[in-house]
DNA sequence: AATAGTTCCAACCGCCTCTGT
DNA sequence: AACAGAGGCGGTTGGAACTAT
């Protein structure tokens, strides 16, 4: 991995400074136009667009969620599945935050193994699960007193729209009224989640379906993470 | 402590669709 | 209408990290 290919593109993991680069790019020219991206860098990123776009949907987007899926958002996606199959991209626009290729990452490793769902023998599903609820309960208190201040920071975000004008388009789907529904976590039908939304359609009801849990951009950061936020504030600030 | 098995996740590939000419 | 290029999507791979024995 790592090396250079037919056509000199450099494959494999990306270095820190290929991330900044491609930021550099994205925030000067934005989203698309991922084949122009190696005309108007430096001889360092020999990156096909293909990856370029890649690393930016799955990796650096400014408003991608990290940590684990929660329960909540582990019940949306059997909703989900159940009801859309292998279409992980329709699936993870109802999961604000989360990219097709993580939902397809979990449910490979969680549901498909063994046939159907659960993958794990009950026991250890209801352990893993209580784990998380644990960690999630102690993370709920400073998520409470933290989430006036990311709120107020969204906005602040939402009204520097020069800066921010290519993320509009993520953003303005994760911020809705079911922010505050991130609570019944072992609710057993999905449909109690579902806020109320204005419009009724069918795509609507999946939109507003989603969820934005918070707790990894305040509290749980992984080391990515923390990385990913450095470099998302580079972005902003 | 060593090994095997499992989980996680970044990244690539090939195919399909969309869009511009 | 036909073609080409770009972007999007789902499937797959491979390696690191974690867990169980």
């Amino acid at each position: 991995m790592g090396e250079e290919e037919g056509g000199g593109w450099r494959k494999g993991p990306w270095t820190a400074e290929e991330d900044r680069v491609l930021i550099e790019y994205v925030k000067v020219h934005g989203e698309g136009r991922w084949n122009n991206v190696s005309t108007h860098l430096p001889p360092g990123l020999k990156r096909n667009g293909k990856s370029c776009r890649l690393r930016w949907v799955n990796y650096l987007r400014p408003d991608l969620k990290r940590g684990h899926i929660t329960p909540h958002e582990e019940n949306l996606i059997l909703h989900l599945h159940a009801r859309w199959g292998n279409r992980w991209s329709t699936i993870a626009r109802s999961l604000p935050g989360r990219t097709d290729n993580e939902i397809k990452n979990y449910w490979r490793t969680h549901f498909k193994k063994k046939g159907k769902y659960p993958s794990q023998s009950p026991e250890k599903t209801q352990v893993r699960l209580m784990r998380r609820q644990q960690f999630q309960a102690m993370q709920q208190q400073q998520q409470q007193q933290q989430q006036t201040d990311m709120k107020r920071m969204m906005l602040l975000l939402d009204e520097s729209e020069e800066n921010v004008s290519t993320f509009t388009h993520s953003r303005q789907e994760i911020i809705h009224p079911s922010v505050q529904d991130n609570q019944g976590y072992f609710c057993s039908d999905i449909e109690e989640y579902r806020p109320i939304p204005v419009s009724s359609s069918s795509e609507d009801m999946i939109l507003w379906d989603g969820l934005w849990n918070l707790e990894d951009l305040q509290g749980n950061l992984t080391g990515r993470a923390n990385y990913q936020q450095t470099i998302a504030s580079t972005l902003f600030f």
